[in-house]
DNA sequence: ACAGATAGTTGACTGAGTCAACTATCTTCG
DNA sequence: CGAAGATAGTTGACTCAGTCAACTATCTGT
């Protein structure tokens, strides 16, 4: 079923059109620092396409950027001419010429790169780490949002815990789970005592914690604990709702599993709450069966606990 | 005193430049579709600045839009000669033309903003309510961040604790500590943990919580905690690099002082490491006496724990 | 085998924008 | 108070980014 949202109010427009506005200067700007190379914008452009993408027909090269493919053929034969790139006729498809940076033009092009970088990095830099992290989570929203052709999304990796891992899933799940349920500081205090009791009792060779990253990101994890001899015990799974619908709780769940009979564990065990009806989906498609359910109050709310098995 | 705050990550670098190359895009398509007018982009944005802006000296006009005088003075002189705008020698400087919008003018340039405006709709209608939300919080966001021209930066303000404040202290403090340290991971751990148990068993009658905020971003805080009736504990200080220099340590400190008294403890104790050169400069000003020093082994490395006392 | 499409090149051209030289006017300084 | 220097705006000459069309070579589909 489409979707048939409300016109946008003028408001929202003019935010945007005035945020357009100023980005425009502030690319404009990033791009002046750029012009002081020999080569124009067009050209940096057409080096970069080569460097990360390349090599390329010159018809993909023109369809990528928006090229006139005689202005491009220009461009190419300037390049040509300075050794910063090789053309060959393509032996599959001989109206085709394929085009490759040489080394002088990798050697070219680093430079511009990293002047690009490091203007970029002289902005951030501007700003504290939590400043940072709030500008990377607005552009991250904004491509999310308008880009229709970002899907499917770059994959995301499983990685161990590294420093900072730890609080900064405490802050995520606090803050979620605030947003999403209303749980006060007092849930955000309990994922910090289970993260820290991780850390401090860690037993590599019975327990395991694994961090989805995605682009540099935390966007999930989950912890497996030993609870005794024979049984495992599965921890504050989570996923950032910027990545829902990947498969990533799935798949966190799955590695814990695979995990734990590895170990020769018999069962693995979660203590859950029913609102968290996505994780509970993931758990019962995996096998999990509820043995316990209770009512409690916390977290400022009254709640219903339920601990769920599976038999490995 | 200069703040420096931590270079930015590659990582965080390149998604602003991806951010800039996808956003680059978007405002092309934008800038295209009104193109299909009669009128060049830089055409439209004099009749912008004029319409919203304007009546305006053709200095001023080129001086906002970054425009060369010469090209400037070529397209007033076509847009007077198509009864767009009017031109008048300013009496208070006649080397000065006053350029403003005529009534033609206005009635020309309104299909165009319309125009700008119905393509920005037309991008918001394809999102959800909330989505739109948060793109709205995201555009503000980076405009806060980015632009040049907000205010000199506001002073910081104290505040008691937030949902995501746990996480986020055990996140910066673990990250940092290992930058300018090398601590591992049982250090956030450690951190994690005190700050668990500071909400959980939290007093509000003797115990408290400082955090220091600056636009919306935590760049320090500090904990006090009922060590016995009469001996109150100072744990967990720190200010982010970016806001060092600012006295926001001090206060802090200063802060626990004076609630620790006001409560009628007799004594504030704290532990530190002898490597927190910073911090034990402030504990030393503010009257802490060493009472206690042991060498450990923690986080992995050789530390120097130190134990002071301030009585009160 | 041929028509139509694609790939790439080259010629001719447009127009956005730059740079310099100029006139008129205002401000500052000796 | 006059002259030098700066500012405002205009015009001439020019560059060059990019467009459009015509062309050759090659490939695909009927």
């Amino acid at each position: 079923m489409s979707r048939m949202p409300t016109p946008p109010a003028d408001h929202q427009v003019d935010r945007i059109r005035r945020f357009n506005r100023f980005y425009t200067r502030q690319i404009g700007l990033l791009n002046e620092g750029l012009l002081d190379s020999e080569y124009s914008l067009t050209e940096v452009r057409v080096l970069y396409e080569l460097a990360y993408r390349g090599p390329l027909t010159a018809a993909a090269l023109g369809q990528d950027l928006g090229l006139d493919a005689g202005y491009l053929s220009r461009i190419l034969r300037r390049f040509e001419g300075r050794g910063l790139i090789d053309r060959s006729r393509s032996a599959e498809d001989r109206r085709q010429v394929l085009v490759s940076l040489t080394d002088a033009g990798r050697t070219t092009f680093q430079p511009l790169d990293r002047a690009s970088a490091a203007q970029v990095a002289a902005m951030l830099s501007g700003l504290s780490a939590s400043e940072r992290e709030s500008l990377l989570q607005a552009v991250s929203t904004i491509e999310r949002l308008l880009d229709p052709i970002r899907k499917p999304e770059e994959p995301y990796i499983l990685r161990s815990l590294q420093v900072g891992d730890i609080g900064w899933i405490v802050h995520r799940q606090g803050v979620l789970y605030a947003q999403e349920y209303g749980w006060d500081e007092s849930f955000e205090a309990l994922v910090a005592e289970i993260a820290a009791a991780f850390v401090k009792a860690y037993d590599p060779i019975w327990e395991r914690c694994w961090i989805a990253e995605r682009e540099g990101e935390v966007v999930g994890s989950v912890f497996l604990v030993r609870h005794s001899p024979e049984v495992a015990k599965l921890r504050l799974l989570y996923v950032e709702p910027s990545a829902r619908g990947l498969g990533i709780g799935r798949r966190l769940v799955d590695e814990c599993i695979g995990f734990a009979k590895a170990k020769g564990y018999r069962t693995l065990t979660l203590w859950t709450n029913d609102v968290l009806v996505s994780a509970r989906r993931i758990y019962q498609a995996a096998g999990f069966r509820l043995v316990k359910e209770e009512a409690h109050r916390s977290f400022g709310k009254d709640l219903v606990g339920q601990t769920w098995d599976l038999t490995l």
